[in-house]
DNA sequence: CACCAGGCAAGCC
DNA sequence: GGCTTGCATGGT
């Protein structure tokens, strides 16, 4: 991969095992917006870029050399050799299927802070919904960016949060969910949960610590932890790739004693990135229901 | 064709 | 089973 300067932006010249719609559209992320053009922007880490690609070149707008390699580069999983780990995970016909569609798939590195708070709220909801909330909860409390003409604003810290009430977070429409973004707030604040920390604790530890906080089960925390940690080890199950599972491997599925279980042992490793490809070929074939 | 009522949705308590 | 909110659904 070769990275050029361009005007008000960057080119990445020879980018593999990478696709746009892939990545943004496979239900790993909700602060990426598509344009009619086709170009993607967004806004992670206090910056806000816009994606564009043609095969396999990828333009970046609104960013330089500098911040690629700080920021984006880590952001997008462009280090890591996602042909290895391809190979590593074709062991059936359904996994190498999944991954022949959803082949442009990366792992988002997001935000700590903001992937625990945006996985609450995503509990028993649907994206637009997700989206709208987040979108309200970034105008009320983080700081405007720009981007070209279009106004974007930044995730707010826990410490920029901290203090807020339930009632405070009335207009974002967060419903049930608000006490649970309040008790994530306190819980990160207080040091009781140490978000740092988690990216090197043990799987299971880091999952116990996240579920101490109200509104994270097990589901959420294994959100967190693949999407917002960087641990491929985490498989999160909800009802969608409980029904992909069921419907892809039925066998192995009765056998197991659970679809989490049964994912972690079939796919080792990088199971959560497994759990993208299923996702994403489930849902976007409609093999739901 | 509006309009409304009741169901229900990427979980957790 | 309840929780907020919003919306697709089918019945009137």
């Amino acid at each position: 991969m070769k990275v050029v300067q361009i005007p008000n932006g960057i080119q990445l010249e020879g980018v593999e095992h990478f696709n746009i719609d892939h990545t943004f559209l496979c239900g790993q992320c909700f602060r990426w917006d598509k344009n009619k053009d086709g170009s993607f922007e967004g806004v992670a880490f206090e910056k806000a870029i816009k994606i564009t690609q043609s095969n396999n070149d990828i333009f970046i707008y609104n960013t330089n050399k500098r911040d690629f390699e700080n920021i984006w580069l880590k952001y997008l999983d462009l280090d890591k050799d996602y042909s290895m780990i391809k190979a590593q995970l074709s062991k059936d016909e359904v996994m190498t299927a999944a991954i022949g569609y959803g082949w442009g798939i990366r792992i988002l590195q997001q935000e700590l802070w903001e992937c625990l708070v945006s996985f609450i709220i995503s509990s028993s909801n649907n994206i637009p919904r997700i989206k709208r909330i987040i979108a309200s909860l970034c105008q009320l409390y983080g700081k405007p960016i720009k981007l070209g003409d279009k106004t974007h604003y930044t995730f707010p810290s826990a410490d920029e949060l901290s203090g807020i009430t339930e009632q405070d977070l009335a207009p974002i429409k967060a419903g049930f969910r608000a006490k649970y973004i309040v008790d994530a707030v306190n819980k990160v604040n207080s040091g009781l949960i140490q978000l740092e920390q988690l990216k090197k604790l043990p799987l299971c530890e880091a999952k116990k610590s996240l579920m101490q906080i109200n509104g994270v089960g097990p589901k959420v925390a294994d959100c967190v932890l693949l999407f917002g940690c960087g641990r491929y080890g985490a498989f999160p199950v909800d009802v969608w790739i409980d029904r992909a599972m069921r419907g892809l491997y039925p066998c192995e599925c009765e056998k197991a004693c659970g679809i989490r279980e049964l994912g972690e042992n079939m796919y080792g490793d990088y199971c959560g990135l497994a759990q993208q490809y299923i996702f994403y070929y489930a849902r976007e074939n409609n093999m739901f229901k």
